[in-house]
DNA sequence: GACTTTTAAATGTATGACAAATGAAAATTA
DNA sequence: TAATTTTCATTTGTCATACATTTAAAAGTC
């Protein structure tokens, strides 16, 4: 692991953090294997400690190194799970959303395009549970009164629970972005009682297709979902329009 | 933006850059704007530079904000462009297949599923410049002499320009990861010459079909190439198993 | 007016100090 | 001896200060 101390366009703590990284992701370190002390990492780049620990919180950023502190502590290569990668897979998804002004149309062709994807495999080896999950969702989802925000939530919770039941760590680790960044742009939907009954309905479609293992039929109703959505999407950005002009 | 400084199972420069993560997702601090200096920082939450610096240093790593140095200059938050994601999305799925032991059916599943989504977009809309990509790659595949590494390059390639003839950026990053992360489990498998003519064959195909707009031949030729693929990797991992048996 | 110099502000780096945590080893006790 | 407590060295977390480097605006110069 070497930096170049006389790369004046590059911090050192960035070129410190990308040599640990490279040697992670190139499997020189491995799981659990524990870095030498950042007093030890300074000597060995000829750096400063705070240089050394602002590299170090750089590769914790990313779930790299975990740190402990005490006798025997240090920072230890860590094994990043599914589970850690999600929340970053989130807020990476939301933020490139938000800030690229991604139209609403791109974000949910992407989101029902990549579910109807795990439909074969969803319809496949779901289990009782994954029913379960999505029946007492659909069950929450027809609570009157429910304000949008739990509405959306349930939906995400409803469609997470399709996801998973593909059964497919890599594909739901894919999707988390995919579903839950859409969470927002959802929210600016206004959902009527009466829209909500037309999704709870393809929802139980989607439900009882699963339960019948009858792939074609979810992914033609995902495909129904997909064109509602956007329609009801297209209605509420003309409504506000047609309120900008008047 | 507030942190508690009596939390003391969890650091005072994590608890910073969640806060002012949390800011920058929440739409509070938008892009371009720039956070008060480090000396400011450090008074508003009432802690010493440096792990202010860490905390900010946390937020470089995700790309969340960008650091100008000289007067006027200072930490500005950063709008993460796809091209920025699609780095750190192949790092995070690199690393969650060979940390994680995700068996090779299970990548291979998650990859042919996800690009099969995308045939009917990419037959719908793909340019003179996404078939001449393919077309390039196929030529360059059926170079003799061609070494495992390049072919395996070349073979992303193919499938990236497959991606990006969705014309759906959104889909492309997601599915960054799933194809880039692939290539060193592809690298285990050996491809003979008698290999490379079937894949290059099935390749032709994929480009021909996209060419006459046909989306369902494509993702037959998809389902085929991803079959295909696991047979190889059985039979490679076959052959090892008998080889350290004898 | 165009160019150069100065200057103030900001980040980058270095150093030294102390606090807090932690697990091993040593000392103590039953 | 076995269990418990104490000590202790190590390591990260935090703070304070100093200086180097970069940068763009402002002032000065021709």
């Amino acid at each position: 692991m070497k930096i170049n101390p006389n790369d004046a366009t590059t911090d050192l703590s960035a070129q410190i953090a990308t040599a640990i990284r490279d040697a992670i992701v190139s499997g020189q370190l491995i799981v659990d294997e524990r870095l030498p002390s950042e007093s030890e990492l300074s000597d060995q780049f000829e750096v400063s400690r705070s240089t050394v620990r602002e590299a170090l919180k750089r590769l914790a950023a990313q779930s790299l190194i975990r740190t402990q502190r005490g006798a025997f502590g240090g920072a230890f290569i860590n094994r990043i799970s599914f589970e850690e990668a999600y929340g970053q897979q989130i807020t990476t998804s939301t933020l490139l959303l938000s800030m690229n002004a991604v139209s609403f149309d791109v974000a949910c062709e992407a989101r029902f395009a990549m579910e109807r994807a795990c439909a074969p495999f969803a319809a496949q080896r779901r289990t009782a549970d994954h029913l379960a999950t999505m029946r007492a969702e659909i069950h929450c989802q027809a609570q009157p009164g429910l304000s949008d925000e739990s509405w959306c939530a349930s939906d995400v919770s409803f469609h997470r629970a399709l996801v998973d039941a593909a059964q497919n760590p890599v594909m739901s680790y894919q999707l988390a972005g995919s579903v839950e960044a859409m969470q927002p742009l959802m929210n600016m939907i206004t959902f009527t009682a009466r829209n909500r009954e037309t999704i709870i309905r393809l929802h139980s479609k989607i439900a009882n297709h699963l339960d019948n293992k009858e792939a074609e039929k979810v992914e033609a109703v995902l495909v129904t979902l997909s064109d509602y959505t956007k329609t009801l999407a297209y209605d509420v950005i003309a409504a506000k329009q047609k309120q900008n002009d008047g």
